[in-house]
DNA sequence: ACCCGTGATGGCACTTGGTGTCATCACCGT
DNA sequence: ACGGTGATGACACCAAGTGCCATCACGGGT
């Protein structure tokens, strides 16, 4: 056997969103899902470590794109509006992908067991843009503050977009951005 | 059998800290803590509800002291400052625990199955102060990130309590805040 | 003094997530 | 034709978590 199989965590990916969109996550057995995509539960984890990762599979992307917008900010922009800046490249990324996105979030929000997994998830993807901070010269208590606030002005202005279907990401991003100014100076 | 046993949770949570401190969290099992706490697994999960759960018993005390201290701050108070009044009194309670709250961290730091579970417990609990902001009239995009924000205040300024004896959770709170505010200002 | 309802526990079987180990097969270079 | 490599299937195993039922202590009522 073992013959070449294209593209095995893509078709596991594809098999895991099926399932756990039309039954729920937990009526889902890894078995299940090995099934579906046509081998067997021992190498569902030889691709994935467990059974929630699959549903994060390619968020790497998002932090490339978030760090690499903080990082390539002019210098002379403040850390919230390097953040702007980040949110701004990762709104249009998301605009191409907003029907895939809209599933993932149902069954994430369906979910609490996942939800855990998509906050510590966004925790760390807010230390990786706290490191871009302080590589642009912000200082210690600041950067790891500005990258948290920034999560959860993306947080805010994604549930949102998935929300209501008019506005766009970037705008979304940048009124719950200019709402966190509003709240400090106040 | 079935005879009295004074506060089972409580000699559950004993059994587990002193395991998962001694020998970490992976390495110790339910049957390890359920032996420990004189009784079996089965009547662990009638305790808790799962493995990690032990670790958070009593949290609701720091979630009404917080939710408390918001809804109890001066109507004048913008939402920031009601939730540093708030992070006043958690900090006044936590100076007692010190020791405790100690272990706790190093137990969860260990451990990023622990990390999850403590970040979500922190969103939980920045939904329910967004829930008391807007009971003084906060709106709606702005509670919900006042209370994340100051989740990432109260977390940064508890890490440094812990890596630091001289300074007190209050006053850390405090200058994380006034850091914030910088941030958003700048 | 006896009996009964209630509540907490032990014990057991079972499902499922997750891992270690080994044999097998396709592929590739020599 | 041969051997090495890498991915897979198959199997055994451990631990988390749940359902189910029997058992015991306790308190109240008769």
């Amino acid at each position: 056997m073992a013959r070449w199989q294209p593209d095995a965590c893509g078709r596991i990916q594809e098999a895991a969103y099926a399932l756990y969109a039309e039954r729920g996550y937990d009526a889902t057995t890894i078995s299940d899902i090995a099934e579906r995509a046509g081998l067997t539960k021992r190498t569902y984890f030889r691709h994935f470590p467990d059974k929630r990762e699959v549903l994060f599979w390619g968020s790497e992307a998002l932090e490339e794109l978030f760090v690499g917008g903080v990082t390539d900010a002019p210098p002379s922009a403040s850390p919230l509006a390097a953040i702007g800046i980040a949110l701004d490249a990762v709104g249009e990324m998301f605009a191409e992908r907003r029907e895939f996105a809209t599933v993932r979030h149902g069954i994430i929000q369906a979910t609490p067991e996942l939800q855990e997994r998509e906050r510590i998830k966004l925790a760390r993807l807010a230390e990786s843009v706290a490191v871009a901070l302080r590589g642009r010269g912000v200082g210690d208590p600041a950067a790891i503050l500005a990258a948290e606030a920034g999560m959860a002005v993306f947080h805010v202005a994604f549930a949102r977009w998935i929300a209501d279907a008019d506005r766009s990401l970037q705008d979304l991003a940048r009124e719950a951005l200019a709402e966190l100014r509003a709240i400090a100076s106040a």
